[in-house]
DNA sequence: AGCTCTTATGAATCATTGA
DNA sequence: GTCAATGATTCATAAGAGC
């Protein structure tokens, strides 16, 4: 019943593949170590009942974990399960069950490597009288070894004012000299300037949420599976997102030339992947 | 001997009290509820055996619950903890203790209200196979109650380009007068200004770590404290720090005219904090 | 006064060396 | 072997000097 739900969608590149069902019983036909990486908003936890795929706070981290087994089981020892989530502020309080998450995912055998904080720089607006607007969230990056596999220099980025001021410095001092000159000579020589002016990130990601899909809510803006996907695969590698939603990760990966495959509980989803509606 | 060792520095506005010794001990001496903020970020905890002070990640959480004990007792009821604390990468992984921390003082009656992210735009610098650099820190708000006092006038922020330039102006002129910091600690003047072109902040704080301090290494930037003291107090207030440091929660605190308590283990920063090296 | 440029340095982490 | 100390790596700032 769930492989005939597959879909593939294939080209010269890479491929897409597209599975409506639970990731916990969609991934038990995927074999052992086959996933590169793993990029995935899940639900988060909600306390309404009636609501569509909404998962108790009190539950989740018990939801969560045979789920999680199976990525453990699906990923290669070199991979990386990135975790992009946050807690939800209940009776004032911020909810406990992503700190209980990560306790319970260590004990299942995953190292808590690293948590990213992205910094979303457009905050849903709002105001609350003992309250400021929540601008941030987590990407949990868990690993099965802490040998993994890593390319920083896919994801090297202008450096600050520096670089900004040495620009402005060069195009300044060289204006005269190459205003009559060849466009070229001038701009590979920014080139190169440029390409030494870049700086290896930190673990804090400044990304604006997406506001084109009306329609259907991003979980996260294409820019942040597009970072981790450059950071932690190569061409012809195989991203897993079990929560696929609108299937973001999936067309990311496809434009970056990886293979991907998605699952997601609902229908609509998979054909709103699929770009049937 | 504890009592002995603390001191006075009254004038019209607000007093500074440091005592030396350990927090444990010292603060069974304050009563109950008589404090508005407690602001601290406690030694981190560290593997070295003979390092000063250093508490083993393992042990962190019973070590600090004690402690926490009187900061409860001593704290208002409408009052708050903020915790500056950070965990430390251990092979390879982030160590759990502050995420146990954290369960742990909601088990002792603290309500985990919020997490502010304090991003440090300078990051220590570095590079490794599979880490980027470390550049945010927890700023974890623990209240009593679900109603407790905020006043989030007081740090209202300047938006956009324009005031940021009015700002940048503003405080060149008045430079005597008005910290250059920029965001925090600004006058009534500032204020008047620029009232209009203002904003609510977010849970996201960006500053720079502190590069003044040549002889002792500050925690963390004046500008830290100085945020959430103007939050969550008034002048007049009490402001205690457990492990002050070099004590800048205390002198920030007498800046802005709340009075302030702070405590150090060791006789060097107590001599420190008073000014006396 | 407004720039440009230099330099120092900050709650770091990992791999290697030595005890 | 285990534990502790050392070296290599490297960027955003502020402060200060020079033009």
């Amino acid at each position: 019943m769930i492989l005939s739900e597959q879909t593939h969608l294939k080209n010269s590149e890479s491929e897409m593949r597209f599975y409506q069902g639970d990731c916990l019983d969609v991934l038990e036909q995927l074999p052992d170590s086959s996933i590169d990486l793993i990029m995935t908003s899940p639900p988060y936890a909600d306390s309404r009942k009636n609501t569509y795929g909404g998962i108790l706070p009190e539950r989740y981290v018990e939801w969560f974990l045979p789920r999680a087994a199976q990525f453990l089981r699906v990923l290669k020892p070199t991979g990386t399960f990135i975790l992009n989530i946050k807690e939800k502020v209940v009776e004032g309080e911020r909810h406990t069950y992503v700190l209980e998450l990560i306790l319970a995912l260590r004990k299942q055998g995953w190292l808590w490597t690293e948590e990213f904080i992205w910094h979303k720089k457009n905050a849903y607006p709002g105001k609350w009288p003992n309250r400021f607007r929540d601008s941030w969230e987590r990407c949990l990056q868990f690993n099965k070894q802490r040998q993994f596999v890593m390319y920083q220099d896919a994801v090297k980025i202008p450096m600050g004012d520096w670089s900004k001021r040495r620009l402005k410095y060069l195009s300044d001092v060289d204006r005269h000299r190459d205003t009559s000159k060849a466009q070229s000579g001038f701009s590979k020589k920014v080139t190169n300037w440029l390409g030494r002016a870049q700086a290896y990130p930190t673990n804090v990601l400044h990304l604006a949420t997406e506001c084109t899909n009306k329609q259907h809510s991003a979980a996260f803006p294409a820019a942040l599976p597009e970072w981790f996907i450059q950071l932690f695969t190569q061409v012809g590698d195989w991203v897993l997102d079990p929560f696929m939603g609108s299937g973001t990760t999936c067309h990311v990966a496809k434009k970056l030339e990886r293979n991907s495959i998605g699952v997601d509980l609902h229908q609509v989803h998979v054909k709103l992947a699929r770009g049937e509606l």
